[in-house]
DNA sequence: GCGCTTGCAAATCTCGAAATTTTGTGCTGT
DNA sequence: ACAGCACAAAATTTCGAGATTTGCAAGCGC
C-alpha cells in the first residue's frame, strides 16, 4: 500500500515479490482462468520457485483480491460475473469520484503537469489501437497510469488504496472488452472530456464524466456472451 | 473476504489461521504496538509456530492492512496516527453511509431481526460498561456486530469488504478512547438514534445518524494526548 | 569528529522433506 | 442405482536447516 506516491513498478527483491507479480499479470491477463485451482505443486515448477515461496506470492495476490485462499484447500483465482463487475464498478465509482474531487482540490501544479504527460502518452498509445492489436499490453499501463495521474494529489491513502484494489480488479474485465467494441465508444474521447473538465478544476464535471466513462465499461461488458468470463483468451 | 454473510468467527483450521487470528488481536489491542517490528525469529516462539507458517500468518495480516512488509527487511505492526485516523475515519463515513443506504433498501424481515438482536446485545453490554472496565472486549465486539448488522444486506461484496478492513483499523484506536472519555459522549444513545433511523428504513436519517457517531469517536481521539499512539496499552 | 570500510551477529528468505489432509477410485451392501 | 467405506494417490501444510541479506559496532584514515 502506497503512501501518497504512484508506484513505478519496482524491481523485485525477493523470490517471492517476483513470483507475485508474475503471478498477478497472468491472472489479470487471464492465462490463469478464473476459478481454476492454483496447485502449488504444480505451479511451483512454472514459477521456479519452491513451495513455500510460491504459497506466500499467493497469499500477497490473496489482498488484491485476485485470488482466494481455504484452509487446507489451498487457493483458486477469484472467479469474474457480471454480478461482481457490476458491484466493482459501483463502489469503484463511489470512491474513485470522491478521489479524484479531492485531487482537484489539493492538486498543484506538479499534478497537473503529470497529468498532461499522461493523457498525452495515452493519447499516442490510443493512436495505436486501431492500428496494431499488439499494443494493448501498452495502453492498458498508461490508461492505469492516466487514472492514476487524475487522482494522484488525493491526500487519503485508503481512498487510494482501495482504488487501486479496484481498478485492478476490472482491469481483468477491461481487458477481454477492449477490442471487442460491444457498443459503439469513442474511448479516447471520454478520455479528452475527463482530461479538460479535470485540467480547468471543474470537479463536478470531472466527477461526472469519469461516472459515465467508468460505466461505459460495465455498459460494453454487459454486451458480452454469457461465457465470456470464464473462457481462457 | 465474505462472500454476503456476517464470519462468525471461524474454528481455525491451520496454524497459520490460528496465529494470524492471535496476531490480529494483539495488534488490535496494542500489545504488539504501532511501528513494532515483527521479528519473525522471536515471535515464532511466542506464537508456537515455524518461521515459515508465522511468515504467512504475517501476509495474511498485510491484507488488512495491519502489518507492513517489506522486502529483506521483514514485517512491522503499521503505524498509529491522527492522520491516518482522519482519514480511516472519512473513508469509513464514506464507505459506510453508502452500504447501509444499500443495507436498508435491501434488507428485509430477517435482517431486521438480526439487527433487533444486535442492539440489544450491545445495549446489555453498554450497561456494563460503567460498572467494570473488563468488559471492553464484550462491548468492542458486540459493538462490531452491531454495526455489521446494521450494513447486512447491503448487496456490494466490496464495500463489505472495505468497510471491514477499515473497522478493523479503527478499532485499535476506539479501543484506547473508549474509557477515557476526553469529550462528552452518550455512545448508548447515538447507537438508539442509529437503530431506531435504520428500523424505520429512513435511509437520509440513519447515514446522518452514522456520519456523526463514526465522527465523533474522531473527535475523541483528537483530544488524546499526542504520544497516545506509541504507547503500550 | 566524521565518514568509510570491515567483520560478525542477528535476522530474513528459501527450499525440500516429512507430516497431514483431501480427493478420487474401486468395492460392497442395500 | 445409490450410499458408505477403505485405500491409495495427490495435494496441502509445516518445519527447520542452509543460504543470503541486513544492521551494528569497531577500527582506520582524513
Amino acid at each position: 500500500m502506497n503512501d501518497r506516491t504512484i508506484p513505478s513498478p519496482p524491481e523485485p527483491t525477493t523470490l517471492v515479490e517476483a513470483a507475485y507479480q508474475r503471478l498477478r499479470d497472468d491472472i489479470v491477463e487471464g492465462i490463469l482462468a478464473p476459478g481454476e485451482k492454483l496447485r502449488v505443486e504444480h505451479l511451483k515448477d512454472r514459477y521456479g520457485v519452491g513451495a513455500g515461496t510460491l504459497r506466500e506470492a499467493l497469499l500477497r495476490l490473496v489482498s488484491d483480491a485476485l485470488v482466494l485462499v481455504q484452509g487446507q484447500r489451498g487457493f483458486r483465482v477469484a472467479p469474474m460475473s457480471l454480478t461482481d463487475f457490476e458491484d466493482i464498478t459501483r463502489t469503484r465509482v463511489l470512491l474513485e469520484t470522491e478521489a479524484l474531487r479531492q485531487s482537484i482540490q489539493a492538486g498543484g501544479e506538479e499534478w497537473e503537469a503529470k497529468l498532461v504527460s499522461a493523457f498525452h502518452l495515452l493519447s499516442r498509445a490510443e493512436d495505436r489501437l486501431d492500428q496494431d492489436h499488439a499494443v494493448v499490453a501498452e495502453w492498458e499501463l498508461r490508461n492505469r497510469l492516466f487514472h492514476e495521474s487524475l487522482i494522484q494529489a488525493c491526500p487519503s491513502r485508503w481512498l487510494l488504496h482501495f482504488q487501486a484494489i479496484l481498478y485492478r480488479q476490472s482491469e481483468r474485465y477491461r481487458r477481454l472488452s477492449v477490442f471487442r467494441r460491444p457498443i459503439p465508444r469513442d474511448v479516447h474521447a471520454e478520455h479528452q472530456a475527463l482530461f479538460e473538465a479535470a485540467l480547468r478544476r471543474d470537479a463536478d464535471a470531472a466527477a461526472a464524466v469519469l461516472r459515465e466513462h467508468i460505466l461505459r465499461t460495465l455498459e460494453a461488458v454487459r454486451h458480452m456472451p454469457r461465457d465470456f468470463f470464464t473462457l481462457r483468451p
